[in-house]
DNA sequence: GCTATATTCAACACATCGGTTGATCAAGGA
DNA sequence: TCCTTGATCAACCGATGTGTTGAATATAGC
């Protein structure tokens, strides 16, 4: 799954508060109605509603129908495009890293010779 | 590398900007300065400068010294240690769904058995 | 229909964020 | 020393985020 700009300022912003970051721990265990998700919580249920709603906009969550209860369920695929936006830079990173490094082992190698002339 | 709440927090925050993302993907092609990192967008210096301390405040870059300058580094441990958190949760969830998946194709196979005895 | 429960909407307070301008600090080069 | 360049600090402004309380909506169950 690839996203937008937006959706990656919705994402990070809505991994960006422990609430919502336990929630997600939560949810990973299983589905839960507003009140389960609140229940941890010394925050009315109006605030976790709308942290729920932060994470449905950011497309990590989905909601279901069960009579008056809305299930929230966890979007895996979502968590995962994140991970894989990450992931390009900080493999980019690394692999610079080694280039650099490889480089650096060449350099010495190098001056030992010389000076072993 | 493990964090803490805070971390995480000022970590996810940090990536929640469309320009911290761009000075990210830069610098993940090498170290530059502010005034580099600057130069794609039109905000002043100053609004960079403190976008990189945002990033620095998360432990995302690091900065060294070479003369008057002070080069961002990227922090390649750090960006894993939020994949490794995003994953926690989305592999759990990934086997939860495996093992429904499981159990309702084992309750769909017990059904037919059921019909055709 | 009436009442209880689950959830959401609306309006408000307060803090934080991201930008600006103007001043300041620190290092280099003529 | 003086001037330039790179970077930061401080004060301010408007927008957004997170919480509250109180009212509203929707479904369940009697």
């Amino acid at each position: 799954m690839t996203v937008d700009d937006d959706q990656l300022d919705r994402s990070f912003a809505a991994l960006a508060d422990p609430v919502r970051r336990a929630m997600i721990a939560r949810l990973s265990r299983g589905p839960a109605t507003v009140n389960e998700l609140a229940e941890p919580f010394p925050i009315t249920k109006q605030a976790v509603s709308r942290h729920i709603q932060v994470l449905e906009a950011a497309g990590l969550i989905t909601r279901s129908r069960d009579g008056q209860r809305r299930p929230c369920h966890l979007v895996p695929a979502a968590l995962e495009a994140l991970t894989s936006w990450i992931d390009e830079y900080r493999l980019e990173t690394e692999r610079r890293f080694r280039r650099m490094e490889a480089l650096l082992r060449g350099a010495r190698e190098q001056e030992q010779k010389e000076q072993t002339k």
